[in-house]
DNA sequence: TGAACAATTGAATAATTATTCAATTATATC
DNA sequence: GATATAATTGAATAATTATTCAATTGTTCA
C-alpha cells in the first residue's frame, strides 16, 4: 500500500493550476496577520466583548458583570484585542474605558452575524 | 485586600448602560455559530485553504501539494470547514473537488486582507 | 475480480491557549 | 501618607485542538 501521510507528489496534480494558485498566494506573514485576527474573534469571550463594545464603550468592570466573566479573565482577554489592534482604551480617572479600535471589526461581525442568520 | 477573582459585583458599575447592551447582545447560539466561523479562519491551514479555493476549485492532493501539508490534515481541516457550510465538494470519477460554499467567506478574507495591509 | 489511486476516518500525541489565583500597579480620596 | 478601588500581570493548570500514523472506504480501469 502506498504511503499516505506524506505530502502529495503524485502526478495527477494540476500542477499548472497549482502553480498558478501559489503566485496568487498571500505571503506566510500577511497570513499570519489576518489568521490571528480572526484567531480572536474565534473566541467565545473575545467575539461576546467585542460585540458588546459594538454597541457601548464600557469599562473592564462592566464588561465582566454584563458577561459573567472574571476581570482577569476579561483583562487577559483585552490585552491581546488591543495588542491586534481590534479594541482601543482610553482612561478617564481610574476607570479604563474600551472601544471598537476600528471599522474592519465592524465590518467582520456584521458579515459573521448575516452567516449566521443564513445557515 | 478585595478579592478580584470574582465576577464583578461593584457599585460603580453602569447598570442602565450594563442592561442595554445585555438586550442587544446575540443569543449564545448565534454566538456560537459566528465564533465557530472565525475559529475556522483562525487556524492557518485552514486560511490557507479558503484562499486557495477563493482562487480556484482544487482537489485534495493539489491543496495538499500547494500547501506542503499531509492529504490527512488538509482532509480533516476540509471535513470541519465543510461541516461549517464554508466550502463544499463535488466528486468527479476518483476525485474530489473543493470550492468555497458562498460569498460570506469571501467577504470575510477581503476584510481580513484589508484589516492586515492597513496594520 | 483485483490492483491502484484519492480521500476519509479514528485514536493517540503534541502543541496551543483560556482561565484561575495571587500579587502588583495606577489612580483617587480621606 | 494611607486606604480603597480599577485594572493589569505572571505563573500554573485545565481544556481544547491540530497533526500524525495506520487502517479503511469508494472509485476507476485493466
Amino acid at each position: 500500500m502506498a504511503k499516505n501521510d506524506e505530502v502529495c507528489e503524485i502526478i495527477y496534480v494540476d500542477e499548472k493550476k497549482v502553480k498558478k494558485v501559489q503566485k496568487e498566494m498571500l505571503s506566510e506573514e500577511d497570513t499570519e496577520t489576518i489568521s490571528g485576527i480572526f484567531k480572536a474573534l474565534g473566541d467565545l469571550t473575545r467575539l461576546k466583548i467585542l460585540y458588546a463594545l459594538s454597541k457601548e464603550e464600557l469599562c473592564v468592570c462592566d464588561l465582566s458583570s454584563l458577561l459573567g466573566i472574571t476581570l482577569s479573565a476579561i483583562s487577559h482577554q483585552l490585552r491581546i484585542l488591543r495588542n491586534l489592534k481590534l479594541v482601543k482604551s482610553k482612561r478617564r480617572g481610574k476607570i479604563v474605558y474600551y472601544s471598537l479600535a476600528n471599522d474592519h471589526v465592524l465590518s467582520l461581525l456584521h458579515v459573521g452575524v448575516k452567516h449566521a442568520e443564513e445557515s
